[in-house]
This record gives structure tokens, sequence and C-alpha cells, in this order.
DNA sequence: TTCTCAAGGTTGAAGATTCAACATATGACC
DNA sequence: GGTCATATGTTGAATCTTCAACCTTGAGAA
């Protein structure tokens, strides 16, 4: 099924890829293995440019534009720190300033210090932005179902999802 | 498990939200699918990152650079036309032509018309290249694995792999 | 031959992201 | 109060990616 071939991965060491094929730990991939990391890569590649291009085209957001959006949108009082929604959205908050920056020339979000608190910053969802996200949702959410919820059994994107924390997880600890 | 509530993605319908759970092909996604595609995102946003991150420190090398490296490693001649690297590498050509520039001025890497059929331009390793894959591949592995390889058992691992094929397949079909 | 066309690739400008430096606000400590 | 340290954000420059325009090569038709 893999259309990109395998042996590309450690460099030069195709060779000596023929170790049993589940055992754990050892120096390089085996075949196996490496197979699937690809799958994964071309995954990760792929699937963010996928969603981006429906976005895109459908409503001129980006995925993490929408992500914002969606999450001031069940917020209470459509309201989020800048550092909250950075961590919500996995976007470091320098992009995430410039992101709001554009967003709200576009009139749908708009900022102002935390009243209780100046070191924050609230970001706020205007009723302009909220009807962008109404618009452009479902085509969004169709397009997701298609290409992975209604692709996937029950059982696999339940799994899908925990693997995916699982990875998570490592990624956050720290180190080692 | 999920840090970031799944309450935030088709935007203001939370409270439509708890049909049964494993019904395909609904108007929105019930609060598992969303559970297991907010994961989803979050593994598509931050695996690449640090991916990224790790070559970077370690090698001062991007993720689509460090895979057009080991792609030409393993090729015939170590040398692949750019629109095949394109593909293989699932970048645009483009964004590869920009890229490849900058490995030739870092001397990993050389282009040149393909002598049969000068419509082609064929990119080709070179020894400093090589070495500089070599140099950066043990630290690589050794990080997708504590990431991802050794962190899934072996079965889960080939399932992983398998969604990601079977999605990547819905992406390269024809629409709808 | 000559014309036209499609495919492969490059380029420069525009747009987005990253990086490091710089504010600013608050709390702790003296 | 005054000073220092820390956490939150912002900004501008450098870098990278995207987008559209363009160039070149070779194939095929007239």
């Amino acid at each position: 099924m893999s259309s990109a071939r395998g042996d590309c991965y450690p460099p030069g060491m195709t060779t000596e890829n023929d170790a049993p094929a589940d055992e754990h730990g050892g120096p390089w991939l085996t075949s196996g293995e490496l197979d699937s990391w690809l799958s994964v890569v071309r995954l990760m590649t792929r699937l963010p440019w996928a969603i981006d291009a429906q976005l895109q085209r459908d409503a001129d957001l980006s995925m993490v534009e929408y992500m914002a959006l969606a999450m001031l949108s069940e917020a209470a009082g459509r309201t989020l720190r800048m550092s909250t929604l950075a961590e919500n959205t996995s976007t470091s908050l320098s992009r995430l300033s410039h992101m709001v920056k554009r967003l709200e020339s576009r009139g749908y979000v708009r900022r102002e210090p935390d009243p209780a608190d100046g070191r924050f910053t609230n970001a706020i969802l205007l009723p302009a932005g909220m009807a962008k996200l109404e618009s452009a949702a479902p085509a969004h959410v169709a397009f997701v179902r298609r290409l992975v919820v209604d692709n996937l059994s029950g059982e696999r994107l339940r799994r899908l999802g925990q693997d995916a924390e699982r990875i998570l997880g490592r990624i956050d600890s720290p180190a080692r």
C-alpha cells in the first residue's frame, strides 16, 4: 500500500534492516516500523494541508484561525486569555499574537487587557467572528467526517485518538 | 485525558451534541468523535513541531530537509528528479525548489538538467550531504523511537499506519 | 518545419512564522 | 516604598512558504 518506498529512512543501512519484526529498541527501524512511521509522516504533512485548503477555499480561514475562533465561541463570555488560547491551539504566543492581529483587522475579534490583572490580554470573539465561524462550520465538519471520522470505524477512531494522546504525552514529558 | 476541552469545535452547538455515540454521518460530531478528532489535530500540530525542533537543535535541518536527503541517499545514483522528490516528500515543487537551493548553497546537494530529457531536473546528493545525513540519523531515529515507535505496541503502530493510509487515500481521491 | 500545447521547474513578491529583543504588570522581598 | 524577578504579550527582522507569472523543453499536429 505504501507508495513512497520505505528504504529511505535511516540512510545507507537498508541491508542491515532485516531484524525481527517487532523487537523494540534497536538502533534503526525495521522495515515494518519504517512503513508505519512514513505513513504517519505523510499524514502529518498532508492532512493539515488538506484541511487548510478546504477552509481557505470555502471560508478564507486557516485551520489555526478556525480553531481559535471555535475555542473562543465556546468559552465563557466568548473570551479567552491569549496565553490560554495559545496553549489550546498548540501555537506559540508570538504566532498567535500576529494571527489575532489579522483577525482583529478583519473585525472577527478584539483584544483588551484583562481588567482584573493587566498582565493578561483577553481575546474576545465579536459577532462578525461568530457569524464567520457559523458559516464555515458545516462544510468544515463535513470534510472532517469524510476524511477521518466516517472513514474509520468507531473503534479505530477511538484508538487513533488514544495513540495520539500517548504520543503527545511523550512530547510533553520532560525529555528522556 | 483531553486537556483542551472538546466543546469548542462545531461552534455554538454543544447542547445538541448528545446523539448516539457511534452513529455515522450526523451533521456535527458527537462528543467522543470530537475528542478523537481534537487529539488528532493536536498530534498533527505538535509532532511535526517536536521532530523539527529535535532536528534543528541537533543537526540544523528541518524535517523536510532530512526527508529529502534521506530519499536521495537511497535512490539509485543518489539522484532523483525534482518532481519525484516533491511527490515523495509531500511538498510543492516551488517549496522544494527553494529548499534545494538552500541545500545546494550548503554543499549538500547539486542540481543538473536531466541529460536524457532536458525538461527534468535531477537533484544529486553530494558526499557532504551524505555525511550530514549519517551524522544526523542516530539521534533522529532514537527520537522517533522514543516518541512513536517504541511508545506503541507493534500492533497499534501497525494499525496507526493503516489508519493513516486510509485517510491519505481519501485525501488523494477525486473529491466527494 | 513550424506552431501550439502540456509538463517540469524556477523566480520574485506577498504573506506567514520564527526568533530574539523588548515592554509592561504584578508579586515578593528587603 | 523601592527593587528585583517572573510571566505575559508585542514587535520587527529574518526566514520560510505560497502564489502567480514566467521560462524552457520536448511532443504532436498541421
